[in-house]
DNA sequence: CGGACAAGCTGA
DNA sequence: CAGCTTGTCCGG
């Protein structure tokens, strides 16, 4: 033996070799570094029995070193070990496991129920079961749950045939209008129970929280209450709420369902909103999902409750559609005679000027029609070969305007940042840029501002919300683009407030007639979610069908496993810069396809659900 | 993840 | 062939 060298860190380990276990309580431990995929049964120590159940946090020891880990079993036998689902232990070997003590048990952790939805969600998203975990745990350790909760104390519900209507159903879409209030909804789901209500900013959810609260409802805000959510309360959160500990159960809404915020951008890319819909389904009880534009992917899922024609008009802003091809094309376009009398008239007018990606957009000189796709409507760009080619879609064609059969056409692109200045010279008045990193100071001061889409999100009401070149959203080559379009119109409604109010919504455009132009001013979204379902349809795309990007170094082996098994109702498309499409018919066909293809080594990105193509 | 160990690359 | 880098495997 070499000389005992001191070792740079005591690490105590009397009871190191671990001897032949007799029996004792066994559990099933799944380590909480993602890329371990894989569990492990350990010894529960006598003295820890009473805290190591199904979901505790604890400590162990693997391969010399502790690491963190999430109970996920009980009472598991260790004779039929290979602890994970995905290796079997080899056949014949009988090879006896000397298993390790759990060393500590940090404190409570996902439940059982939350715990199985990971297993779903890492299915669903093709992603780390971990991960999940991680999203559904407690940011600072829980000894103790507090006292659960009690009932709720009487409120004075207002009775609607809304709300009953949605409840009746058991799961429904409530199309509830920009600006109206779904409050009673949120409070009517709290008294059936402790509900799981999910609103898509953080502060938007404190607010409805502490609302929920003043009315008498037991409610655990998250992610602060996580422990209060685990002992009983109705838990209202924002994304990473739809993994809250619940306690019993009764009810799940999720609020402005058509947000893409729900989605996380990297992968996996899981939606809160599924989650929630999944749990709802596993508990058995009642899931509504609310927008004032439903996406399809809702409408796909349940029935639809409306409000009475004349509520949902009431709840959508006045609509001013501004037809720019009147305007000539060149610099005068962004700036038309009634967003000049806005700027002028005294009221807070916030200007939309969305200039991220390099959308650059062709107008047809003679008549101003903005060159797009035949197939799919996005907008076109001129290649090197002289030919419109959709990025959208991928369709090329000759460079020909399809209203006047015009071949001249002008590049429209204006920046922001002189668009600011223009616009202060024709309101008179300081101007204030807003962007994605403006920080929220002296934005009160000014009258007027400019910006991205971010601006709809730091100021807190306006007179008049003008969207100075509406095209760019109509026409962005995001399969996605006409319902991202539609959610800023009604982003701005809720700035602006209803038709029986003053306030204004501008839309600058040159194609008025556009079906999310038109749902807006006549406050019907049915008029564009109808439309966009016949497109994606025609494109086969979501929700007609399920999709994923696969990308990153190893992609190639792995599309190669992929097309290798040769699964049935599975289209393998690219690749197109390095990144295949996966599509199938649903997503039972596609994520089979992808749970059952051995991932190679190295880096794979695997997007389920992708945003953009 | 991170340690163990095996298989390759380099240098004299 | 030592000595080091790079890769693959595996943990209870």
């Amino acid at each position: 033996m070499a000389p005992p060298e001191p070792r740079a860190e005591p690490i105590d380990e009397p009871d190191d070799p671990v001897e032949p276990v007799e029996p004792g309580r066994v559990v099933r431990v799944l380590p909480d570094p993602p890329a371990i995929n894989k569990s492990f049964d350990y010894l529960v120590p006598d003295k820890l029995g009473d805290q190591v159940r199904v979901g505790a946090m604890v400590r162990v020891t693997l391969h010399g070193r502790r690491v963190g880990g999430w109970v996920v079993g009980e009472g598991v036998d260790p004779a039929d070990a290979g602890a994970d689902g995905t290796q079997a232990r080899a056949p014949g070997s009988r090879r006896t496991i000397a298993l390790q003590p759990i060393a500590k048990v940090t404190g409570w952790g996902p439940s059982a129920e939350v715990i199985d939805l990971a297993t779903w969600a890492s299915w669903r998203w093709a992603g780390r079961p971990a991960h999940f975990l991680r999203t559904a745990s407690p940011d600072h350790a829980v000894r103790a749950l507090p006292a659960g909760a009690t009932a709720a104390a009487p409120v004075h519900l207002v009775p609607d045939e809304v709300i009953d209507a949605a409840f009746a159903a058991g799961q429904a879409v409530v199309r509830l209008p920009p600006a109206a209030d779904p409050y009673p909804l949120v409070l009517a789901a709290a008294t059936r129970g402790n509900a799981l209500v999910l609103a898509p900013s953080a502060v938007g959810a404190r607010h409805l929280g502490l609302r929920l609260r003043r009315a008498g409802v037991p409610v655990a805000i998250m992610p602060r209450d996580w422990a209060l959510a685990a002992a009983g309360a109705t838990v209202v959160g924002s994304r990473a709420a739809a993994w809250a500990p619940v306690h019993d159960l009764a009810a799940v809404v999720v609020l402005d369902e058509h947000d893409e915020g729900w989605q996380q951008e990297q992968a996996p890319t899981w939606n809160a909103r599924d989650v929630a819909v999944e749990r709802a389904r596993r508990a058995g009880v009642p899931c509504l999902l609310v927008s004032p534009v439903p996406s399809l992917e809702a409408q796909a899922w349940g029935p639809l409750v409306v409000p009475s024609r004349a509520e949902e008009r009431d709840g959508w802003p006045k609509v001013d559609v501004i037809d720019r091809r009147d305007d000539d094309p060149g610099r005068a376009g962004l700036f038309s005679d009634r967003l000049v009398t806005a700027l002028r008239g005294g009221g807070r007018v916030l200007c939309v000027l969305n200039r991220k990606g390099r959308s650059r957009l062709m107008a047809c000189t003679s008549c101003g029609e903005v060159a797009h796709c035949e197939r799919c409507e996005a907008s076109v760009v001129l290649s090197d070969e002289g030919r419109f080619d959709c990025a959208r879609c991928g369709t090329v064609r000759p460079p020909i305007c399809l209203a006047c059969n015009g071949t001249q056409f002008k590049n429209l692109r204006a920046g922001v940042t002189r668009v600011r200045e223009e616009l202060e010279a024709l309101a008179n008045t300081p101007v204030v840029e807003v962007t994605g990193d403006t920080r929220d100071l002296e934005l009160d001061d000014a009258r007027v501002y400019v910006g991205t889409e971010a601006v709809l999100h730091q100021v807190a009401s306006a007179d008049v919300v003008a969207f100075l070149d509406f095209d760019q959203e109509l026409l962005a080559p995001r399969y996605r683009a006409a319902e991202e379009a539609l959610a800023l119109l009604v982003r701005a409604g809720r700035l602006v407030g209803g038709r029986r109010g003053d306030g204004r919504v501008l839309v600058q455009t040159r194609l008025p007639g556009h079906e999310v132009v038109q749902a807006a001013v006549l406050a019907d979204p049915a008029r564009a979610s109808t439309a966009e379902a016949d497109r994606r349809a025609l494109l086969r795309f979501p929700p007609v069908t399920a999709l994923a990007a696969v990308s990153g170094a190893s992609a190639p082996m792995f599309i190669e496993g992929l097309s290798h098994a040769a699964f049935a109702g599975l289209e393998i498309l690219g690749p197109s810069d390095g990144q295949w499409l996966l599509r199938a018919a649903d997503h039972a066909t596609l994520l089979d396809a992808l749970a059952a293809t051995p991932r190679p080594p190295g880096r794979l990105r695997v997007t389920v659900d992708p945003l953009r193509l």
